[in-house]
DNA sequence: TAGATTGTTAATCGATTAACAATC
DNA sequence: TAGATTGTTAATCGATTAACAATC
């Protein structure tokens, strides 16, 4: 393991910090560590200043060592016979998921969808900097938003060569995704949060995408409900 | 492995299900079954009739592997030699994932988040019945959305003695869910799309509970966008 | 110092992939 | 029948949990 060892005076609260070049960190961990900024938080804003992981653990309903695992693939935060400093830790995550470095974002689709997550989301807290809004409906065009105007889709070009953002909301319907997401992907954009049902990972591999896929979500409860219905027979 | 031979007719296609009583269905091949679901129905559309696990699984970018896997955990599907009928693997993955029997369903909280999933799921393919939308707020109370009045949460009661709903989802604020679900839960309640983030599943371990959370979402797009950044240098 | 709790290695568990006999 | 492809078992891979020495 290569280890960077940032200060190394012991009783300064020092954090080991590991260069994560060689080793990539598997989807489970990152999948689980806006949860634990989640949990973190909140004890930070009911005045907490420590906690174990075993205390975590039980307040999260995982195990101990998942989380000590989880935290130590990104360096030892912790302390032994102490256990974690609430500031310290969250301070790290916050770091590692890169909610510091906000990441210009545009919006293409003011359906309802589009709509509601412009005003629903808290972009600059969760590392992005929503800064256009985009439709080709022409009658939705200059209509406000959350302090933004709606544009016209046939503007991206511009707007994307003044403003470079690196990440594309998508919520318009599948059917118009792919020349959309072409055009996008030649205009610098790095990262996807995908609404529509186009499979943009398979088209390209280099770019981020996460998707979101409420139908998808609705059906994996309708499953367990009714396989737990039919259990109860 | 216990196994009822539906109807044992060979040349008639016939289909073999397993009972699925003593071994539970893994978390990972439920959270497929949507996304085959959504390929087969495309391919149906296309009017491809047939289609064999390898095909399937290049067009999906998945193992031909898993897909088979996948699906004799619900039974054997497909003929050897031939493949897989469309219709037939469409029609009981839709049947194994309960969208043939629609839940009754009511939604809290008509904010802009309310108002959008309202507005712009399709429930009736997805396995629900959306009956009542409810909020707090009485200057809501009456106005009609998708054909339905918006109702006050504190005809919840009622509102759930005449129509059985089993259903809730829960587009309020963390700190205003608890009370809310404890009445739920009470009402029959039996599954959860939870959008706030309250943390249901630890509370009511019997309640079926599916989490959208955005914030995670997000927060994962953007530690993946930060790392691929931190590699380039 | 003694007690507590981490960081880390080893053991276990589960999920994915590979292989192939069964069979359409 | 020969070819194709499934269903299923075995092998591999990865993730989770357990254990404990290190150390605050």
């Amino acid at each position: 393991m290569i280890e960077n060892t940032q200060k190394n005076n012991k009783s300064d609260n020092a954090v080991r910090i590991k260069k994560n070049t060689s080793s990539a960190i598997s989807d489970s961990v990152i999948k689980r560590l806006p949860r634990y900024h989640r949990f973190l938080s909140e004890l930070k804003k009911a005045g907490v200043t420590r906690i174990s992981s075993r205390e975590l653990s039980e307040r999260m309903g995982v195990t101990a060592s998942q989380i000590r695992q989880d935290l130590n693939c990104f360096g030892g935060f912790g302390q032994q016979g102490y256990g974690y400093n609430i500031d310290i830790l969250l301070f790290e995550i916050t770091r590692i998921l890169g909610l510091d470095k906000p990441k210009n974002t545009i919006l293409i689709g003011m359906g309802n969808l589009g709509r509601a997550i412009t005003m629903h989301i808290n972009f600059e807290t969760k590392g992005f900097r929503l800064l256009g809004l985009f439709d080709r409906k022409e009658s939705l065009v200059g209509q406000m938003v959350k302090n933004m105007p709606i544009r016209s889709t046939a503007t991206i070009d511009e707007f994307c060569r003044e403003n470079l953002p690196e990440v594309a909301i998508l919520c318009i319907p599948k059917d118009q995704a792919e020349p959309v997401c072409d055009q996008l992907v030649k205009l610098g954009i790095k990262g996807f949060w995908n609404f529509s049902h186009y499979d943009l990972a398979v088209k390209y591999p280099d770019v981020k995408v996460e998707n979101v896929h409420f139908g998808d979500s609705l059906m994996t409860l309708s499953y367990r409900l009714e396989s737990s219905r039919k259990q109860e027979i």
